[in-house]
DNA sequence: CGTTGTGAACTCATTCACAGCT
DNA sequence: AGCTGTGAATGAGTTCACAACG
């Protein structure tokens, strides 16, 4: 079959827009009919809503893996998508924050399927401790670091409230973990080796009355 | 080439990274000590983590509404921010979805201490139907665009899964809504005066693991 | 042919540096 | 003195346009 492990040649550093953009395109790749064995830029800008050249852009940022006059190859594209997004392999997690959000994200069908794995449940609410979620128990807070060390988890996702937020963050941190996801709507104020990457939903909601607000509008369909 | 609008009481178009910043300084404006009555730029960009030439430039694009060598007034200019975005008004919203995600938004509290009030719900899993949650009946999916009307909402939250969510979407556009905030892992095709803002949970895991893999491409900061 | 890959042009966004006001 | 507002410079990101190739 493909041997595509070549050297992994990096041709440019990815924006974290192109980044945000190949999981997009994997989308849409992965689930490209199998009867089909290629796949164009145009194609995938359609389903994406982005320009080819855009699509072009980002791809050859990986390497060379379209064929001129033809395409690309649905399988190689995807398994190149997911090496440069590091989706390559499995990511443990723990989970700081078992309310409403947290189970949610917990019983999240995405999550597992990209390789995502929650390994830990935390919450500060005793009369959560011990309750069985996705088949794990929650954990007081109050063992965090000492736990997310032990599991090896290299992530958290942060569904604490707004107010407990920078502590629960520390902890890990202090755990050692790589990267944080975080819910509250908080800025964290973190060490420059642990990433992070706020989802705050509020903002989100008044990105869209700002649109909604103003009128915005671009003359193609973007977005 | 193009003639450029007669906007006249903006001084520019704010893009949507800075109306996302504009957000984040009124959290901090808004929660500024009271006793205080001036905030200076350097002071925001610390609590928020961009550079003070960033937030004045964000600043001035709603007016002149700072000193020279004073500052800025908090409550002016959180009232600035609030109209600038658009959230110096109620917005009425719709929730399609009372899943697991669907439940975590209606009990968030940011968003009705914003001026979102949601004012439906809807599903359509007939198990649902007719509970009633924070105050609110969970109504039929198939009365959804004569009901949305009815109901003046101008905003939808869509919290369905993938592949009932171009569907969804496609009646309330035809209830007239404005524009949706949507979290289900799909690109929606909506005509173009209706604004969508998409939340792809996955997608920010997904940067979290290639921001981590790939180690740093951000100068350090402040602290 | 059709499609990729890419220099060049272009647009958008951020930082610099300082004039101008208090 | 301190701080804002902004032209100019810089940088980042996107589109254009076309050569290169199966």
């Amino acid at each position: 079959m493909n041997l595509d492990n070549q050297s992994t040649e990096r041709h440019q550093r990815l924006s974290r827009a192109a980044a945000q953009r190949l999981s997009l395109y994997l989308r849409c790749v992965g689930r490209w009919p199998s009867g089909e064995d290629t796949i164009s830029s145009g194609q995938i800008a359609e389903a994406v809503g982005v320009s080819d050249a855009q699509v072009r852009r980002d791809l050859a940022a990986l390497g060379h893996l379209g064929q001129r006059g033809v395409g690309y190859d649905p399988r190689e594209l995807a398994q190149a998508i997911r090496t440069a997004l590091g989706i390559d392999r499995q990511w443990r997690a723990v989970l700081v924050g078992v309310g409403n959000l947290g189970r949610a994200l917990l019983k999240y069908q995405g999550f597992r399927a990209q390789g995502f794995e929650i390994v830990g449940l935390f919450d500060s609410d005793p009369a959560k401790l011990d309750q069985e979620i996705e088949g794990l128990r929650v954990e007081p807070v109050e063992h965090l670091t000492a736990r997310t060390a032990a599991l090896q988890a290299e992530l958290a996702v942060l569904t604490v409230p707004a107010d407990t937020a920078q502590a629960v963050a520390e902890s890990l941190v202090a755990a050692g973990i790589r990267g944080i996801l975080n819910f509250a709507p908080v800025v964290l104020k973190l060490p420059r080796q642990v990433r992070l990457v706020t989802v705050d939903l509020a903002i989100q909601l008044e990105q869209l009355a700002f649109q909604v607000q103003h009128g915005d509008f671009r003359p193609p369909e973007d977005d």
